[in-house]
DNA sequence: GACTCCCGCCACTAA
DNA sequence: TTAGTGGCGGGAGTC
């Protein structure tokens, strides 16, 4: 018998059962009640038998104290999945909780004990074992549910909501072990303080905003990111080839990732008061959990996986001694503190894959700091406590606070170290997993504070939105205008001009739709680039700052030159595009650390002619499998809005772009790419990185505005769509039927399930409409239902959002990555599909998806994003309930 | 087999 | 000395 069975138990009392069960669930979050009064008639403990063991994860339920209840449980339904749902629903519902418990407290008389005792007796070892409930059901996360089930959200500062750790612990009917995990990351976000001895004050939610903030700001006072980006990059240098200029760089730069100090960062009036903490070596789940926090505040996309997480936030000071064992430790501790945060929906739980497995990550779900707060009492402190001074010496203290949880200050020679390269490469890696899907629905929110609520209709909108600008498509009868179109990489450098005829003809557009289009993107050109297996060439567009610097860094160039449009030249195409992309700014380290790859195995290879050629393609198998993901990145980036695409399209950047093979250049520009003349519409959309032509190189966003596909006219439509969902429409325009039944269109499609549910949802489809995956028929479809206002203003939005707009990068380097598109979206036995293509956009390491671990998530995220943008080549039978 | 994370030992510290 | 804290890692449950 486990230990377990000796802990105690303890029963609801009924005044508190009454008193919850009479309130309002909003009444109650909103309405203030001393939390420890609550618990202050709890029976003392009381020994509990083992039998009772089942009270311990079910003290809300009532179970534990009704007989017949308990019977039912024990021998009937041990813990089914039902009685698990019924226990959740109480954990995570008050009201319905304590209407249980008044119920059953009526009916629960001080026999209790001794059925239970007696069914008990009566169970084999094994039975037994079958009523013991499972790990999940002893969850920290879901105690911390009914932890914080006990307490509102916003409690009444004036008045007392002490928390008596022992109480709890006996209502919850754990142990206090349990509850100081829970206390403790709580207490990093302020919303409970330590009083004294096994006493805390609930706060609540008041201070979290605030809380976020000084977090951010902390973050981002001692360029965090950029440390964070800093470790990325060195992951890269796998060879250790620049370990030197690294240290070099590093000891220049002040922001340099080191060793951080246990430090807390603290709000004015709520200064740590741990007992023992302070004069212990801190490895506290405070400082852990604050940490944790800071790398999604300051992160984009705002997803962090487990691994990177521990080995930052955890690991940094004692990088060296981050055995295998070691680590692990360090990875329950950020299981329980990730338990905590998730129970207070501040982040999620999803997954990134690859060929090397799922890994665990998680996306902040919480609200964004708001920058307006101002936080200029933040402090912190360590292991010798501040003494309460003066305002500035609070400021100081903050100041160094942050420096202390990030400085390298003393400890630089801790970057050099190469365990932690080590981790840098496990940063980028988790990074450009985490990345690898584009249109994954892990959208972290950007327009409020509620990303749950979000994320969702989010994903709603993109596959409706699919199916209308499908329809949209069809109705603008683009088989006239692929007539019209150019027929030359040429044309399609001439419409990057910003003065271009087909821009001119444009009708206007909002400038902040088209940041692409008047910036470096006009002076983008296209560079042709054969491959060398396939004789097909590619077009690429460049800047043509980046085909300069990549005609001098590539004495091997052997790429064809192309004129450029706007008169600047000829410029060429360089060597390794990969090697060009290593440095880029624009990309961060994620990009050049990921072309750096490729690099290196260029480099560690004797080129033949056909290499050389092959090089300059960053072909299959490596190089464009790395780049793929800063493609994923990008578009992830871009998903996020403003400030994110500031890391991805600087301004004299290009970060990332797609090669088109002239065969589909041709076609594509027919159907697609040259399809805004025609229709007066620019759109700053973004391709997916994953498109479903096959040959298609994902290119930058900025080239992306350039060959704007005709579907991707948003106007009529007006409706909020992910870039990467619009990405995915001219592989169900209809426009193009080779298109249409060919391996372009990837083998995964969205469940026609979640597709009707998408479109009800929206409003697109009457709850007893169906849709099935059939593009065709949606594209049969032409009628366009007249689509309320506001969508046009989130459409608007979304497009500003989106919008790469100039940034900045602290890289220097050359800006242009080529990446490769994920062979998971591609059949792999296409019907009909062009050797060279099949041949170029192989690569062997299958896919790199993220997908939440949430069922809601898992049906349009799983097989990477495309399944949730992309109509398969299934029928897709739209009926006329849609439109 | 890897991932999760519950569980409780036990060292440390404050009262 | 006792009780409060919480770091830590074994190992079992889950996937």
């Amino acid at each position: 018998m486990k230990d377990t069975a000796k802990k105690n138990c303890s029963v609801f009392l009924g005044e508190v059962a009454d008193r919850d069960a009479i309130m309002d669930p909003e009444e109650k979050e909103n309405t203030f009640f001393e939390p420890h009064k609550r618990v202050l008639k709890t029976p003392l403990k009381q020994p509990c038998s083992s039998n009772l063991v089942l009270a311990e994860i079910q003290p809300d339920s009532g179970s534990l104290t009704t007989p017949t209840k308990l019977k039912e449980v024990l021998l009937g339904e041990p813990w089914t999945p039902t009685a698990n749902l019924k226990m959740l629903i109480s954990a995570a519902s008050p009201e319905i909780r304590n209407r249980e418990q008044q119920r059953e407290l009526l009916t629960v008389g001080s026999e209790t004990q001794e059925p239970k005792d007696s069914l008990l007796e009566q169970l084999s070892g094994d039975e037994y074992e079958k009523t013991q409930p499972s790990r999940k059901d002893k969850s920290l996360g879901l105690l911390c549910h009914k932890f914080l089930a006990r307490y509102p959200n916003f409690p009444n500062p004036a008045v007392n909501n002490d928390i008596c750790l022992d109480e709890v612990a006996e209502e919850l009917s754990v142990e206090r072990r349990r509850i100081y995990d829970i206390v403790n990351v709580l207490e990093s976000l302020h919303m409970v303080s330590r009083l004294a001895k096994n006493r805390y004050t609930w706060h609540g939610r008041h201070n979290l905003i605030k809380t976020f903030d000084a977090l951010k700001k902390a973050g981002e006072e001692n360029n965090y990111a950029e440390q964070i980006l800093v470790i990325k990059r060195r992951e890269f240098d796998r060879e250790f080839e620049f370990i030197e200029d690294k240290s070099k760089e590093l000891k220049a730069n002040p922001t340099t990732v080191g060793h951080s100090d246990m430090c807390f960062v603290e709000l004015p009036g709520m200064e740590f008061k741990a007992a023992s903490v302070n004069g212990r070596k801190d490895k506290s789940l405070r400082v852990m959990s604050q940490k944790f926090v800071m790398l999604f505040l300051v992160s984009k996309p705002q997803i962090v996986s487990l691994e990177v997480a521990a080995k930052i936030l955890i690991g940094e000071d004692q990088v060296e001694d981050l055995d295998k064992s070691k680590f692990k430790t360090k990875i329950r501790r950020l299981y329980d503190i990730a338990n905590v945060l998730s129970s207070l929906d501040l982040i999620k739980k999803v997954h990134v894959t690859e060929e090397k497995g799922r890994k665990p990550a998680f996306k902040w779900t919480g609200p964004d700091s708001s920058p307006e707060i101002d936080v200029p009492d933040i402090k912190c402190i360590d292991n010798t406590a501040l003494s309460p001074a003066k305002t500035e010496e609070i400021k100081t203290s903050k100041e160094q606070c942050a420096k202390n949880l990030f400085s390298s200050r003393g400890k630089q020679s801790f970057t050099r170290h190469p365990s932690l390269i080590k981790l840098a490469k496990s940063i980028e890696s988790d990074r450009r997993k985490i990345n690898s899907a584009p249109t994954s629905p892990i959208k972290s929110n950007t327009e409020g504070t509620d990303s749950n609520s979000a994320s969702l209709p989010s994903k709603m909108a993109q596959l409706a939105a699919i199916c209308k600008l499908h329809l949209e498509e069809q109705s603008k009868g683009l088989k006239k205008k692929m007539k019209r179109n150019c027929k030359s990489t040429f044309s399609v450098e001439s419409k990057l001009h910003p003065k271009s005829k087909s821009t001119s003809e444009s009708p206007p557009q909002p400038q902040s739709l088209l940041p692409l289009i008047n910036s470096d993107f006009s002076r983008a050109m296209p560079v042709i680039l054969p491959h060398p297996h396939s004789g097909t060439s590619y077009a690429i567009y460049l800047h043509p700052s980046q085909a300069a610097a990549m005609t001098t860094q590539s004495p091997r160039c052997e790429a064809h030159c192309v004129p450029c449009a706007n008169g600047t030249g000829i410029k060429c195409f360089p060597g390794p595009v990969s090697e060009v992309a290593l440095d880029n700014p624009a990309n961060g380290a994620e990009g050049a650390n990921r072309t750096a790859h490729c690099v290196t195995n260029a480099r560690s290879l004797p080129l033949t002619s056909e290499e050389q050629a092959a090089e300059h393609l960053c072909v299959p198998g490596n190089c464009c499998k790395r780049a793929q993901t800063q493609e994923d990145i990008s578009a992830s980036k871009r998903l996020k809005g403003g400030p994110v695409t500031q890391d991805d399209t600087s301004g004299t950047l290009f970060p990332s772009g797609y090669l088109i093979p002239l065969a589909h250049l041709a076609s594509l520009g027919k159907d697609h790419v040259f399809s805004r003349r025609e229709n007066g519409v620019v759109s700053s959309e973004h391709k997916i990185p994953t498109s479903p032509y096959t040959g298609l190189i994902p290119v930058s966003a900025s080239e992306f505005s350039a060959l704007n596909y005709p579907s991707l006219h948003m106007t009529p439509l007006k409706l909020m769509v992910s870039p990467t969902s619009l990405t995915a429409v001219p592989m169900m325009s209809p426009v193009n039927p080779s298109l249409g039944s060919s391996p372009f269109f990837p083998s995964q499609s969205p469940s026609p399930a979640i597709l009707n549910f998408t479109l009800q949802h929206l409003g697109l489809l009457s709850p007893g409409g169906h849709v099935s995956s059939n593009p065709v028929a949606l594209a049969a479809s032409p009628k366009n239902s007249p689509v309320p206002e506001d969508l046009s203003k989130h459409h608007e939005q979304m497009f500003r959002h989106v919008s790469p707009v100039p940034g900045h990068s602290q890289f220097t380097g050359q800006p242009v990555t080529i990446f490769a598109l994920q062979q998971s979206s591609m059949p792999l036995t296409p019907k009909g599909t062009q050797p060279v293509e099949e041949h170029f956009f192989r690569t062997p390491g299958g896919v790199t998806t993220m997908s939440a671990s949430s069922p809601t998530d898992a049906g349009s995220t799983s097989k990477s994003s495309v399944g949730a943008v992309s109509i398969p080549q299934r029928k897709l039978d739209v009926g006329a309930e849609v439109l």
